[in-house]
DNA sequence: TGACATTATGTCCGTTCTGACATATCTTGT
DNA sequence: ACAAGATATGTCAGAACGGACATAATGTCA
């Protein structure tokens, strides 16, 4: 359910993957999209797996839960610098930031 | 007004690495410092190696002289998302700004 | 089902970032 | 030294972002 539900939003405010051929990005612009999806997606793989509700992780950040629902959704009025700040924020190392941004395809548990 | 006088500080006798020891930032600022100028810096060697100018990767990007200046200077004004940006629209793929996000300790040769 | 926790969505308003411009400071070639 | 090109610095209006709040979905458990 995770994953419909991530598709419905993907479709609605902003694209992705899927979405790129319809909409004429030039390969800058889905890439940096794909980056941001990406950090999103890690944020929330972080966080759960911290077992930490959205509004935990606020606090830690000092921001609000609804900014972490976007940034976890990857809206498009939260910036790369707020997402790696959270992630920083986490516990990770400049690394594992890089690694989430741009993941090689098998990359797995640790 | 602002921190413009301490940022002069640290670029003035940057070396990569030593901003932590000026002022006392958290892990995860310093960290985040560190990507900043790693890629300033990485889009100036890039810039470079392309034989362009600040006003020619300016138009590229649809920005300034100025701006670019900053960014390759690592001012505070400028955010990890137009570095990003910069990087990508220089023909950098999501890995390679990944790499110079968190470069692998290797000196700098030819 | 109802009560509760968690997450999603929408909006507002102050803050930060950005492009543009002006101007100053190098660099380089003559 | 001068000129011309390139880069640095300062400023500002407008755009984008961020925190906070309200509220709506969604999920969970007894």
């Amino acid at each position: 359910m995770r994953d419909s539900k991530r598709r419905r939003l993907e479709s609605k405010g902003w694209k992705l993957g899927s979405a790129k051929e319809f909409l004429k990005l030039s390969p800058e612009e889905s890439a940096f999209i794909e980056m941001k999806l990406e950090l999103a997606q890690g944020l929330r793989v972080r966080r759960e797996r911290c077992n930490l509700t959205q509004i935990q992780l606020a606090k830690l950040v000092k921001s609000s839960q609804s900014r972490v629902a976007k940034m976890e959704a990857g809206d498009p009025s939260v910036s790369i610098d707020l997402l790696i700040r959270s992630l920083l924020a986490l516990g990770a190392s400049k690394r594992e930031v890089a690694k989430v941004m741009s993941p090689s395809k098998r990359s797995s548990a640790t």
